[in-house]
DNA sequence: GCAAAAGTTGACTGAAACAGTGGGGTATCA
DNA sequence: TGATACCCCACTGTTTCAGTCAACTTTTGC
């Protein structure tokens, strides 16, 4: 089992992806620079997450990507597994064949490891992280954030975007 | 946040240790083979297991390791922290400064995340794991197959710790 | 029709950790 | 004194992570 920053970019960047939805699709270089994640690096982990149907992808000017599905039926787990990050704690995979065949002293304690933060995780999709009161102050602050680095006078579309909320 | 062979191997040793308690000190040798585990390797584990004193060593013929503390008070959750594998999912361990000093958009869920498996295997004792039906099945299956490895002329302690079984 | 924006793909890399090996110790007992 | 078992250190092959770079293709707007 293994957790590290490969899948916690990948459930930072599609919440970042759901949270910016509304103002049509969003390109990798707005959530590199939002959540501070190598634009190339998000590029690879997107492919995955396009593999797995978890995202589409509009190419050309004023492109980027979408969610493949409401964001109500993507639940964590799914994100991290699309990465390859295996939420499985047994060696063998829960097949029980950890020691040459025969199954090892500790297997049923992964296994109930392993249901137990798969339950969690399924648990939790990113609409419920959306409806968060610290994540929606967070990505308040990083939006702002983004507008001050970011000249006025190119863009005029999200100043716009900006007044309309 | 890991969770691998290391300290799968860890909690493996440490509950064989604790089901052939009763025998006096049990050596390396024999977990390895009952366990599979290399025995350079279990040396290594248990370097790191003595100095958080989760065991305690006797040298010489006949020595052996020995539980540190009754196995009611060995939590899952130490013996895997004791071989450096942590349990926490954030990328900041808890601080909150994930991305360059500020909190990261998916800091609380990796936060609960922690405290859920934390919570799960810090509930767990190894006297819990001895006391499991499943284990005490595959630990006698273990044992059995160790004798029919062993010449019995070389090994008549044993022979006789069967028998008084 | 062309240039720019954006996604797509693949090869490559340094660093770290894992899992394991090997060898030379030291303490202890018979 | 020799066998047993712990103790400690250096080393290594492999894998994965995290990231970089470069060369594409598709689409849009001028």
């Amino acid at each position: 089992m293994r957790l590290t920053t490969k899948g916690r970019y990948a459930v930072t960047a599609l919440l970042d992806l759901a949270i910016h939805a509304d103002q049509g699709p969003v390109n990798l270089a707005d959530i590199s620079r939002r959540q501070g994640i190598s634009l190339s690096y998000l590029e690879q982990l997107f492919a995955k997450l396009r593999r797995s149907e978890l995202v589409c992808s509009i190419r050309g000017p004023g492109g980027g990507y979408r969610l493949g599905r409401k964001p109500q039926s993507i639940r964590i787990a799914q994100i991290i597994d699309a990465v390859n990050e295996s939420v499985d704690a047994t060696k063998c995979q829960g097949k029980g064949n950890c020691q040459q065949g025969e199954t090892c002293l500790t297997h049923h304690l992964w296994q109930d490891l392993s249901e137990q933060i798969h339950d969690f995780l399924g648990s939790i999709s990113l609409a419920d992280l959306i409806s968060r009161s610290e994540i929606k102050r967070i990505a308040q602050q990083q939006d702002q954030r983004q507008e001050m680095l970011t000249p006025p006078e190119l863009d005029g579309a999200r100043i716009a975007a900006t007044f309309l909320q």
